[in-house]
DNA sequence: CCTCGATTTGATAACCCTTTTAATAACGGT
DNA sequence: ACCGTTATTAAAAGGGTTATCAAATCGAGG
């Protein structure tokens, strides 16, 4: 939404200004205007207003310097709360959040993919919703000024509907409609991906940058698209599936029903085959655990063992490969790369990974980016969903 | 840039209303308020101004229907004009158009390949605007309000270099102050991506899509996207390089040193590479003619000549897989395919590619795309470049 | 030690700009 | 003559900026 109208403008500033102090950031007024390129008059007034609502406080900490002390503001914590959940083919995890974008609580429940109704689904998701309110004492459902879920597959955020849904079969399940039946607090959907890109654009470096790309690398993996600052979507919310973009032409048959993703290469069930090859026997593997062998992989890197140092030299191959393409592509300034793969090996993916792309980049589009492993420590796809529902439900 | 200052609204606005009109369109005051979303008496007062500055003009003729007839409004045709500029590796063409946009000369001459001394280009570049001026009877130099140049490679157009041109094996080629020595015309540079995109945006269906995708076709192949209406550039603007994204890794080789791009099987050369697998001693191989040989190849193809029609389709594979890449990366609801390869085999390519794009996208976009051909006779690269010189140089 | 000025920050007021709403004028048909 | 549609104009609302003043601190000088 570009703002026409003029008063687009203020509730476009106003998110902006909020914006400017998520990840618990202290600034004075003169910070923000400088920040947001507006006259010190006018962050003053919609601090002012924030502060009104009771988002944002003055930590009476002065500075020195000679002159009038600048007053420090801070989001305030405390209530409204906010929920996010992600919801994934094997987990349900929900998180709420105080004002101050604070993880206050956690609740986790598996999920059985097997365990595909709808009604089923929804109904998880309620009850963790339920299991993290009540986990925390002094704390109810009135409290909660929004939940956001996030949905695998692809999410019609308007309509509140998974429109596709491929780990459950699901096809056009009207998400929102079936949670309201069973819960009446205020909730909005979306994917993922884009959970984890706002989430990386407020908590990340990728908010000092305008034009960055958050990729995924988990068991499925995908990217978010910030372009002058803004998360790009698509058409229909779908932007990103760079997982199932093709890395090699009638290469490796993909999940998806089609051959040569990048997935194929680059997902953790990949890796695991690349580690199976250089080694089949290799006691890294934790036959049936996935994120298990992942994390005796890494670790295995860490201490130069040269099948683990092998194995992640093939992989660095085709993911330096598809993060070139993202490079060329985009040309953006910054490239996090987060997921449980990449938390799991740290650095050390994106010193193997890096050569790689300098070689399948162009000059220009390689020399202006960085590449950065994520340093979000919570879950980024709880928080970015609790941040969509801080700027829906909560910010005037 | 996104507005903050109630200023830029208004610039915003009148660029927003001046756009609605490109392509000899004729509205009414409603009907650009409606279209902008904006009150009648804005979109009156905009109006206003752009007609005083000459830039729009009533034609008074009245529509029926019983009430005040609205009057209708096109843009003013005459100076000031505004001159584009395809300077590519083997010609420039020069065009000039008046304020309307509409083409009233042309001139056009080769440069070697080899030719690549800096200040020999900008001379070329220099006498091709003095010959398209002195083509036209009555206008001269100081009737023309801008030149807008477009230059292959990577251009950074707030610093008027030309960062790399791999052709000419240029780095950092201070390409506006050598121009503005030769020539005191008002100057800017962009790359051809950028600048086709745009006469996409504003003369081509691309113009009524929020999020789009123009893909060029040609000795090089490239593509622009469209986000929100707005034209993606990336960090150092040099978004959109699909063509040197890898499809097929460690495939065959790439002018551009890397392996396996894209534009190493769906470039023109790849394409006479594959007319040749087909058939080696095909008669319509033209020895030496790129482009003889594509106008023959598809003139056959539309007389489905089985060796044109084969080639058609082996051609139409990998194109059809870069494409879906596009299309799942960025979701965008069109997908116009230009270029002049594109534009010898007109209809027939999109038909043999859409099958494989299907195939290689994931339901959700490839359900929100639609494939289009280019609809711009004229070289969308001048027009480009001409709109963004009035843009720039004219607009108030 | 106190006072005063310099300096920096915050708040307020006046002004400009943009947009909207509403009223008025223009114009053609019935 | 009346009505409906379109354009214009005036008034009002809202946003942002600059200018100005008040507040708070530091440091110099008495």
């Amino acid at each position: 939404m570009r703002p026409r109208l003029s008063g687009d403008l203020r509730r476009a500033n106003r998110v902006e200004v909020m914006r400017s102090f998520y990840g618990g950031r202290t600034l004075t007024r003169g910070d923000v205007a400088a920040q947001l390129g507006v006259s010190v008059a006018t962050a003053g007034t919609i601090i002012g207003e924030l502060t009104a609502a009771g988002l944002l406080a003055e930590t009476q900490s002065t500075r020195s310097g000679g002159g009038r002390p600048a007053s420090q503001l801070t989001m305030r914590a405390g209530a409204p709360y906010l929920v996010g959940v992600d919801l994934a083919e094997t987990h349900v995890i929900a998180e709420i959040f105080d004002q101050a974008m604070t993880r206050i609580g956690h609740f986790q429940m598996p999920v059985a993919p097997t365990d595909d109704d709808p009604d089923s689904v929804v109904g998880h998701v309620v009850d963790s919703i339920q299991g993290v309110i009540a986990g925390l004492a002094g704390v109810s459902a009135a409290d909660v000024a929004g939940v956001g879920v996030s949905l695998p597959g692809q999410v019609d955020r308007e309509g509140g509907v998974s429109v596709h849904a491929p780990n459950w079969g699901w096809h056009g399940v009207p998400f929102t409609s079936l949670f309201t039946k069973r819960c009446d607090l205020p909730v909005l959907l979306d994917n993922p991906l884009k959970a984890i890109t706002l989430a990386e654009m407020m908590f990340g470096e990728a908010g000092d940058h305008d034009d960055s790309v958050v990729v995924n690398l988990g068991t499925g993996v995908g990217l978010g698209v910030v372009a002058e600052g803004r998360l790009l979507r698509g058409r229909t919310n779908s932007a990103g599936e760079w997982g199932h973009t093709v890395l090699v032409a009638d290469g490796l048959p993909c999940h998806c029903g089609s051959r040569g993703c990048v997935e194929a290469y680059v997902g953790a069930a990949a890796l695991l085959d690349l580690l199976t090859e250089v080694d089949p026997d290799s006691p890294l593997l934790v036959p049936g655990d996935q994120a298990a062998t992942v994390a005796k992989l890494a670790e295995a890197a860490r201490r130069a063992d040269p099948v683990a140092v092998a194995t992640l030299e093939r992989f660095a191959r085709p993911l330096g490969m598809a993060l070139a393409n993202a490079v060329n592509m985009l040309n953006p300034e910054l490239l996090v790369v987060g997921g449980w793969v990449s938390a799991a090996f740290g650095e050390p993916l994106l010193a193997a990974v890096e050569p790689v792309v300098k070689e399948f980049s162009l000059t220009v589009p390689y020399d202006a980016v960085t590449l950065a492993a994520s340093r979000i420590a919570d879950n980024p796809v709880s928080l970015g969903m609790a941040v969509l529902a801080f700027e829906t439900f909560v910010l005037p």
